[in-house]
DNA sequence: TTGTACGCGTTATCAC
DNA sequence: GTGATAACGCGTACAA
């Protein structure tokens, strides 16, 4: 409104050159003290930094942005919002303070991006490659074939994924789990105990965590030399109401175990199971994955894999905000460690360990 | 690096400028056509437009956000982390999805800051008041008392809570549930089934959602004359260790029901029970309070009070950003339904209705 | 209806 | 060590 470097209307921000007019300096020697550089003298600085202090003045992030062209933000994205986020599940909001809390350590704001139940995906696609108020993208149970990699990988936008690529590997940074050899684990400890006509009701098979935990599955049965029968394969998605879904479709077939590919999926199961009378693990052993909190409380305690979500959203967090400031340079993959959690549900007594 | 507006270096966005070039008109008139403004031909907004879709061009936020002095995008705060988002709660996750659903329809971002655990206040608080990257905030369980807020008002920044606010109501826009009268009819409805020896474990007394629901824990006792025991009230937190721990603390006195602040509560509560060997309903009634979706799965399925949590997101984003843009001036306070949703844990079999 | 010119608040590049 | 001054990319009075 008013050109009137004197008077600044009130509630208007201080800038650069405000603070320099009181400290009696100049603004690019304010600019000097912000940003930690040299060549300013220890009075000057101090005086600085006292104004600064006083006037509780932080420099305009856009402005900054504008020429150094970084914004100090990340963004997470979670394509497939209604199995992400199916809410009986704390595998989204874990990682989610994974990450903030090291973008938060590392000073980076984090901007969440949630595909919308009615959103197109190509809309969905352009309103993150067109924002440009990141640095970089943190890209959350993606289909493997998602287009987005694509665009992303050409446009030299920084990402790291939580799930192994199965494409643009040398382009992709990520930092997941080994989930063939967890549920194969989780499998193994089924047939060790003596069951054999064991089904599984898959994740979604687009997304790397669905698959890997099939063929793990499928792994196990090849060793032990069990035959895989796929009618006691039921491909589903990682959410309750599959599982509730999937353990119906399994009454034609005789079994005596199921290995559910999540925890939501397995709770699904328990419910359908009570529903028509049957007893875990009696009548059948169960077996989850992700080792959800609710896990030890329901009846009987879920047996599952345990894996480290928190951490993992850490290591994305890291690994992202050391490829943007250019700490990292060759694709890394960092595998963190799972556990098999037996508790109730499989059948063991929880003492005698697998 | 290079001022010839004639070759662009390779990866270096396209401007305005560069668009006009293109289109053989100026700079203004792009940014015109850009911003929907009037007075540009049709034969001169589609050749324009051609272009931009073309080059697929967007606008560099920072340099919109240094002159327009907005953001187009809106924070949320968690101050107490430990307690919004303890992981057995699908509370948190499905509010975020209320909002963004909102954000994103109304083309917004979202920034998301969550206290960490490490954090101390005065410095969460800095943070997020100094980010001038949001052009306002929504603060969920904050205590009632949380000096944010009236930093929040000093510095004029639009902000709506999830909660009732006790300080500063004449500036606070929020949107939540009647906590009291929810809290009342769940009480009641025990009290109506012949129980009358009710105890309750609070959630946090200095967050509203817990005081509040108090307040109708005592307002049902007293309206059917049952005198106030404090030796069956448990001042405690929204999560289920505290529910485990508030059980075991009522074991030295004789009730016949609990009234659990929320389902978190009511968890630990149920596992508390399942290791002293009690039974539910037989031993003791059980109500809780959110209706997380796993509270079909318990066992017993958990009576418990219903809350939209999505539309609570979706209703604070709508406000916000009504508020950002002038559309709504005096404070607003908007009260959402609730609903009994009766099963089995209150000893009431759930054809009745209560 | 279109173009010119200035300002938004920084950082970066020079002189001094 | 310090201070001008030119970008950064856009919106917007004002002139044409």
């Amino acid at each position: 409104m008013t050109n009137n470097n004197s008077i600044r209307p009130i509630n208007k921000a201080m800038n650069l050159e405000d603070i320099a007019a009181k400290a009696g300096v100049s603004r690019s020697t304010v600019s000097r003290v912000i940003n930690n550089e040299p060549y300013v003298s220890a009075k000057t600085r101090t005086k600085v930094e006292a104004v600064i202090e006083e006037e509780g003045f932080s420099p305009n992030p856009a402005a900054r942005t504008l020429v150094t062209q970084r914004t100090k933000a990340i963004g997470i994205v979670i394509p497939h919002i209604l199995n992400a986020i199916s809410s009986d599940d704390a595998y989204f909001s874990t990682l989610l303070r994974g990450i903030t809390e090291v973008t938060t350590q590392r000073d980076h704001a984090t901007l969440l991006w949630l595909e919308q139940t009615g959103d197109d995906e190509e809309r969905f696609r352009r309103r993150i490659l067109q924002n440009r108020m990141m640095d970089g993208l943190i890209v959350a149970s993606a289909a493997t074939n998602d287009p987005l990699f694509a665009h992303l990988i050409e446009a030299g936008t920084h990402f790291v994924t939580v799930e192994r690529p199965t494409q643009f590997r040398e382009h992709t940074n990520y930092v997941t789990i080994d989930n063939v050899t967890a549920a194969q684990t989780a499998v193994e400890h089924l047939i060790k105990h003596g069951r054999h006509r064991i089904a599984t009701i898959t994740g979604n098979l687009n997304i790397s965590d669905g698959e890997d935990r099939l063929t793990g599955y499928r792994n196990a049965l090849e060793s032990a030399g069990i035959p895989y029968d796929t009618n006691l394969v039921i491909p589903a998605q990682f959410n309750r109401h599959n599982g509730y879904q999937g353990m119906k479709e399994l009454l034609n077939f005789k079994f005596d175990a199921i290995f559910a590919a999540n925890d939501a999926i397995a709770l699904g199961v328990m419910q359908a199971a009570r529903e028509l009378g049957l007893r875990i693990p009696d009548d059948f052993a169960l077996v989850g994955f992700d080792d959800m909190n609710i896990a030890t409380q329901l009846n009987p305690p879920l047996t599952t894999i345990h894996q480290p979500v928190l951490e993992k959203g850490a290591h994305a967090a890291n690994l992202l905000i050391d490829l943007i400031e250019g700490k990292v340079k060759t694709p890394q993959a960092i595998l963190l460690p799972t556990e098999l959690i037996i508790r109730e549900s499989c059948g063991v007594k929880s003492k005698e360990t697998g």
